[in-house]
DNA sequence: TGTATGACCCTGA
DNA sequence: CTCAGGGCCATAC
């Protein structure tokens, strides 16, 4: 086996992250990359979890875009699923947006840019 | 090998 | 709020 591109090593960081995001709260593509060891890389983040398999049973619901917001299309059946799922575990939503900034990430907070 | 695309982010106008 | 522009870079074609 070759490895491909992104190393698994590095996917798993990423999706280790995503599943330490607990129940209830949200974090960001660039926060999640920050905690994978993988600054300015939100990017990267998307992709992992868009390749994720299955069985992972990521919390990727999790994982929105800055400012709350959910990154798919409002009228994909990813972003239905997304609000769905965040309403929930109680995560508050106008207009495809995670409303209180309570509900973003502790770390999030904390990682607020210096 | 080069170009296009994308589950992103940030700053500035 | 929108739009443009720069950064990021793995994949797909």
């Amino acid at each position: 086996m070759q490895a491909s591109g992104t190393s698994q090593q590095t996917l798993q960081a990423i999706w280790r992250a995503v599943r330490a995001i607990p129940r209830g709260q949200v974090s960001t593509y660039g926060s999640i990359a920050r905690r994978a060891g993988l600054p300015g890389r939100a990017r990267l983040v998307g992709h992992a979890l868009k390749v994720a398999p299955a069985d992972l049973e990521l919390p990727w619901h999790r994982v929105v875009a800055a400012g709350g917001r959910i990154a798919f299309p409002s009228t994909s059946r990813a972003f239905v699923e997304q609000r769905r799922r965040l309403r929930e575990e109680g995560v508050s939503l106008q207009r495809g947006r995670v409303v209180s900034e309570a509900n973003l990430s502790l770390d999030e907070l904390l990682w607020k840019r210096p």
